[in-house]
DNA sequence: CTATTTTGGTGAACACTGTTCACTTTTCGA
DNA sequence: TCGAAAAGTGAACAGTGTTCACCAAAATAG
């Protein structure tokens, strides 16, 4: 029934029929993640995925219990390889300015490279009974979830600037690094739905990229006890993306 | 074929048939929103509406062309109340700081009261096609858009902020706008999409109105040249609520 | 090496979905 | 009153996710 448990003690055993197993299920997901990157969720029907691997629709019901549950490892895999992105982006950058700045424009840039992937992620609306049955996931579990690592990094990331005496020392770090996730999310999900939002301005407006470190320095100066290296301007020629 | 212009040349003509016509109109809208609020999307469909309005599903698309169209008169109205609720928020707050902050907690708690509105007038990913056929929308026609007015009202408050001399004068009003927006927007989805989003500091955190408004003072302050009233504070009882 | 059980895979079906279309009934204007 | 337009309907089409009896091949046990 569950596809993940024939063998009980050890996943890592490998007899030849498992890593054929394997081999259909990768093919499976591969299909998968390369239709919903081009089409979304709309696009993506069991029948047409069995089509491109020549199987028949029942048998992909094997490897995944349901399309949800499909879905669900996209998604994950996809969260994982933006964190991943966003982990490398603050080991490249020792100065903590760069470092806060690549943290916003990694995670929001990697965001919008795959949009359905994003906007899929945080789609759907807890129901009321779904909120009742669950108990609320505790910290301890979120916390190794991708999400829980995503907001990990940005508690550390103002943990940080409070070292460095560059953010208030009064911060709560959880409470902040929920309002800069916030931030981040909000931006990377209008960029995603709405396709004029860089060029809302009535004069046309600046790159995509130069906004999002705009939004950056925004977001950072909020939380800043002295001035941070940009000020908040309207000229994009100040507000050069950090080299 | 099209819906609303039987009448060519006034729809203010109200003769008999176009009010019962009206009439039925509104009953099956109204059914609409009161499944769509409670279930969304996924529990609305064009059978069950008609079964709720004792029609047959075929005469709802005597009066709208498709389900889709039906949802973009729903997310519409919705946005305009929304709209309103704001603007209301700003009127009732003389004082610059309060209707600052009226404006990003009417705009959270409304968006976030009815979540599946907000969430669905969102939604949807432009694909490449989509994106190339239509012009982009010029800035006068979104600007009659609710999402364009919405926009509007935030331009308005950050040029207010400058005439106050609370943000600084070399902001670039649009730029800030969609800046504040962006962060407006991703806290309302990261309320309806994560449950546990309040709780997700590991001990228990503040109530939900009262980080809107942390997040609130965090924003506006990424854009003040002088001191924001509240400091970034970790103590939730030094953040209460603008009375 | 044979017998048995487990696994991988299939086609047909179920219960849905949005949408269309030929068709009837009602309503309205001239 | 008559003809045209509008309102409403049931059946059907082409999809969807999912299930289930069934079959063949492979792994396992004796």
């Amino acid at each position: 029934m569950d596809t993940d448990l024939p063998s009980e003690h050890a996943a890592a055993e490998q007899t030849p029929a498992r890593r054929r197993r394997q081999k259909v299920r990768e093919a499976i997901l591969a299909a998968a993640e390369r239709v919903f990157a081009e089409e979304g969720e709309s696009g993506l029907s069991i029948r047409r995925l069995a089509d491109e691997i020549d199987y028949s629709p029942s048998a992909i019901y094997k490897y995944f219990g349901s399309k949800e549950e499909l879905l669900e490892e996209l998604k994950d895999s996809f969260f994982e390889r933006l964190l991943a992105k966003v982990d490398r982006g603050l080991a490249d950058n020792p100065e903590f300015h760069d470092r806060a700045r690549a943290c916003v424009t990694t995670y929001v840039v990697t965001a919008t490279a795959r949009p359905h992937h994003y906007a899929a992620a945080f789609c759907t609306v807890p129901s009321p009974e779904d909120l009742a049955c669950r108990p609320l996931l505790e910290w301890e579990e979120f916390i190794q979830t991708a999400k829980g690592q995503a907001f990990k990094v940005l508690v550390d990331l103002v943990r940080d600037g409070q070292e460095q005496g560059v953010f208030y020392a009064s911060i709560d770090p959880f409470m902040a690094a929920n309002s800069i996730w916030a931030s981040l999310h909000g931006l990377a999900l209008l960029i995603i739905h709405m396709p004029h939002f860089q060029a809302m301005q009535p004069d046309g407006g600046i790159s995509t990229e130069d906004f999002i470190t705009y939004h950056a320095d925004n977001i950072m100066r909020g939380f800043s006890a002295g001035p941070w290296p940009s000020k908040p301007i309207g000229s994009p020629e100040e507000n050069g993306t950090s080299s």
